[in-house]
Formats: C-alpha cells, structure tokens, sequence
RNA sequence: GACUGGGUAGCUCAGCUGGUAGAGCAGCGGCCUUUUAAGCCGUUGGUCGAGGGUUCGAGUCCCUCCCCGGUCACCA
C-alpha cells in the first residue's frame, strides 16, 4: 500500500500524470479489439484500437512491456515497446502495478507465438490502484474474502462477471416474456403497516413522522391482489423480499421473487407460464437446454412432468393417500411421532421423508392439487374440496416456483385468516395481524384468477450453473467484521 | 440455533508426538526488446482470528468468544 502510494506520488510530481485519469471517447471493449484482428495486415495497415481495462499480468522485460489487460468482456494483451512510446507514456508502463486501470491506444497485431496484440503507441493511467491484488494464478480463494470484497472477486475471478451479467439477462428475459403476454409491471409497497403473504419472520423498521412501526414486506402478494381488484388484468412485480430467517445456500435474508397475478386464470395458466420463461431463458440466456447443476443435468428442453400429490406419494410410498393405516405404520417406520396429529398434517411429514429428494424432485417436476387442509389459502377444485389447486414446481430437489387458483370469496378468505392467527404463538402474534383492508378488497370483488410465485435468485443459480445463493447475488449479506473496536481495513 | 471443517505474510498455502515462524506469488533493488503465471540475482514483510489457562517453553495442548464454509433445522 505504501509503495503505490508513493509511486502515485511519482507520476504525479515526475511524470505530470493525473494517476486517476479522465473521460476517454472512442474506447472500444477488449473482445471488440480482439475482432478487429486481421492476420492479412501488417504495419500502418493494422486496425487501430482505443482500449482499456485492468492490468492483470505485467512482464516487463527491459525495453519492452506485456501488460494482460481485463475488462468484462475478457482479456487482451498490450505491449508497450520503448521504441514506439514517448518517453513519459514508456516510464509510466514501467510503473504500472498489478490492479491499475489503464487505457492504451495503437494498432491491432501479433507476436512471435501468435496472439493477438495491441502494441501501444500511447499508454495512461486511467486509475491507480492503491491496494495490493490478490495472487496471480491462484486469485482468491477464501469465500469469505470473495464476497466480503466482491469488487475484487469480479474481475478476479472473470465467471463472478459472467454471472452477474447472465442474472441481468434472465430478469430482463423474464420481463420480455411477460410483457408480451399482456402483462404490467407494477411496484408495491415495500414497506408495509401489516407484513402478509407468506409464513415468515418480517424485518421490523420504525417511520419517525408517522411514529409507527413497519416491516419489510415478506411478500408483495396481498397488494398485487388490490391491483387486480382495482382493474388491473395481468400483474407482475420483480422485486425484493426480507425475510429474518436462517442463512443457507438457498437463502439470503433479501431475495428477489417474481409474483405474478392472472385474471380469469388459474394454475394451469401458471404452469405453462412458468414451463414456458424458464425454457426459453435457458434457450434465450444461457444458450442451451441441458445444464449441469450440483452433479446432475437438467433438461429444461423436455415438457417438465406433470403429477399431483396424491400420485406421487402412492408412487414412493406404494399405498394410496387415503390408508390411514398405512400410513402410521409409514410413519413409524420413519420414527415420525403420530400420536395425536391429523391425517393429512401426518402425511405431509412422510411426503417431506418419502417424495421429496433429488431422485424424483431432480428434473423439472410440477406437482400439483395438495390436499386442501395443507393449503388453507388456495381456492379448492370444484366439486372437489379435499383438493387444493395448487402445484409446486422443484427442480434440483428445490423449491423453485409456487402456484395457486387464487381464493376471491371474502368470507372463506377471512375465516383461514381468524384460524391462522388463532394458532400462532405470542412471538408470532407481535407482528401478524388481520389485513382488514385486504379483505374489504376481495368484499369489492377481486375476479378469478391464477397466481404464481417465482424464487428468482433460485432460477438463477440453475440456469447459471451456480451451486449457492450467494453466488448469484453480487453483495450476498455478511456479519461486519471488526477487530479491535477498528473496523477493518480493505486491503486486497 | 445444532453438528462439522476452517482462520498462519497483501494473496495461495505448508508448519509432525510442544523447542528461535516457512514457501510460492505480490512488493522493493538490480539485469533483460516478442513475454505468456516470463526469467535470473538480491531483499523487505507476521498481534499465527481474539482473550484466558497449562508448561521452563504454545501456531501446536485445554477453556471461552468472534468470523467464514458445509450439513441439518426454520424458510423460499
């Protein structure tokens, strides 16, 4: 650190370089530079180019200078030969650090070996970088290190930029395709009075003027709803949830969830929907159809399978839902406690032992019509009531998408509210209360309709391949380190 | 939250049953006009995550705590 400190000092005071640079016209991006490459010419004939990036590799060998540069659309090398630079532009090639930023002009050509070169007839400072880089073959390693300085990592590690890049073109993607099927993007609040729409811990937060607490909302759910009571045919929202639960591989306290509301739809609506974005964002985004994630290859090309619950428990477990019998002994075996639990809350917890896993829950599986009892929320079949019409989609052995026909009748909708607020504990009951304006809503009439939650930083770790959350979120949260009551001092 | 693995130089890592803290890269000083992790010669660099304990002596053994990864739990 103190050696580029003083070296900054030396350009300035011995070169007369302003070591955080200006505004250039005409750069063109490494991967283009590379492109202008034609083999056929050679001295003044060779394309010129106006390049910039950061200095990777820096071989100095005397009078003539190798800088590999990086920029997010790959790396290029630059050779600064004393012949062919002025004399300043040669002395600040020669004082160029691993970490710099620089910018270098000249025709586009080869070396000896082969590889395409820009042999400079200009070099600049476009940023000094004050501190020391990470190691040049291994990089960084450390986890820890990667996303507490994920700057660093970014260009480091060039699959960290990829990643970033191809979670832009998915979301974008996503937007494309909804948007052509009619629908409007639409912000609701975020901070929310009354935290609704899923089972989950909200941040609490506290406004000043109105003096009154709120929450990070948990889910957009219940507003996108209000939209579609208010007139609104086809509602989407991309946009952050919070929720004060656990930290895992799959979960970051924000995350990025796609709802999405359908009037005069219903879940069946929803599966083609989702069968349809994700395909083509494989196609679209990524290139291809099959894509490895944690050991297995996905196949996103073939129509996903279709099942509902009840076939596939019968499936693993080789009895109907119905054989209560059965299915305590079932439950024994799995050591499950049975005693005194309801049929289906009883069912579910062998489903979860049974049913779910990579070997079944691997490809693209959209399992469909819970039973009702698990799914209070959810408008039942009609002529059906056992059922709910709902289906989960799991992919990779997770959860990645979650649909319903939504419920649109006030009283059934306020009834599996009291019920749900009845069974909660007092932690719980701080923070849950009745939505009254919700249910004044669904009084003025919300139309039927199919809805779908989409876990967008999940569909994002499939499609890129990467095996955890924080890897698909640029500034993943971390504890702050201190050390010694200091915070700590960035270095690499 | 539980279990488990880890934290040693700026980075990547070694350090055995306790005996003066090491390497490579980076850095610094030299040489070198076609290198490819350039090379060669010389060289600087450490609160061994923090605190306590055992011991003549602790990176190493014991205790407490902090941070990170993984698995599980909660959840999406």
């Amino acid at each position: 650190m103190a050696d580029r400190q003083a070296k900054l000092a030396r350009l300035r005071t011995e070169l007369g370089v302003d070591p955080y640079g200006q505004r250039v016209d005409g750069l063109i991006s490494l991967a283009a530079a590379k492109a202008l490459f034609k083999p056929e010419l050679e001295g003044d004939a060779r394309p010129v180019a106006a390049v910039a990036g950061r200095v990777v590799l820096h071989r100095d060998i005397g009078k003539l200078i190798f800088m590999t540069v990086r920029d997010s659309t790959g790396d290029l090398q630059v050779a600064v030969s004393k012949k062919a630079v002025d004399e300043k532009a040669f002395e600040l090639a020669k004082l160029v650090d691993l970490g710099d930023v620089i910018v270098a002009r000249g025709p586009v050509g080869v070396t000896k070996t082969g590889e395409v070169t820009v042999w400079a007839s200009g070099v600049e400072m476009a940023v000094k970088s004050l501190a020391p880089p990470p190691e040049k073959w291994k990089g960084l390693q450390d986890p820890e290190l990667r996303y507490r300085r994920r700057y660093v990592d970014m260009y480091v590690n060039p699959e960290v930029m990829t990643v970033l890049q191809q979670r832009s073109g998915i979301i974008s993607g996503v937007r494309r395709y909804l948007e052509n099927r009619g629908y409007t993007e639409v912000e609701t609040p975020m901070l929310q009075p009354i935290p609704g729409g899923a089972a989950a811990r909200p941040f609490v937060t506290h406004h000043n003027a109105l003096d009154i607490d709120l929450y990070l909302r948990i889910a957009p759910e219940l507003y996108l709803k209000r939209l579609l009571v208010g007139g609104m045919p086809k509602v989407f929202e991309i946009n952050r949830n919070f929720r004060n639960e656990g930290i895992s591989p799959r979960h970051n306290p924000e995350f990025t969830m796609l709802e999405l509301y359908e009037a005069f739809a219903d879940y069946q609506v929803m599966m083609d929907i989702a069968e349809g974005v994700i395909r083509k964002l494989a196609q679209d985004v990524i290139g291809k159809t099959t894509i490895a994630f944690r050991g297995l290859e996905i196949d996103y090309g073939k129509p996903f399978r279709r099942a509902t619950y009840f076939e596939l428990f019968e499936e693993a477990n080789g009895f109907p839902v119905s054989a209560h019998d059965r299915l305590v002994q079932k439950a024994r075996e799995l050591h499950l406690e049975s005693a005194g639990k309801a049929h289906d809350v009883l069912l579910q917890e062998v489903w979860e032992r049974t049913v779910e896993g990579e070997e079944r829950f691997g490809q693209p599986i959209f399992v469909m019509d819970y039973p009702a009892s698990l799914c209070p929320l959810t408008r039942p079949k009609p002529g059906n009531a056992a059922v709910a019409e709902r289906f989960e989609l799991y992919i990779a052995g997770m959860e990645i998408a979650n649909a319903y026909t939504e419920l649109n009748d006030p009283a059934v909708q306020e009834a599996n509210f009291r019920q749900q607020l009845a069974g909660l504990d007092d932690e719980q009951a701080n923070f849950r209360n009745l939505d009254e304006d919700f249910l004044n809503a669904l009084k003025v009439g919300m139309p039927p309709a199919g809805g779908m939650g989409i876990g967008i930083d999940r569909l994002i770790m499939l499609l890129t391949g990467m095996a955890s959350i924080r890897d698909v979120i640029a500034f993943p949260l971390m504890k702050p380190v201190t050390s010694g009551g200091e915070a700590e001092t960035p270095s690499a």
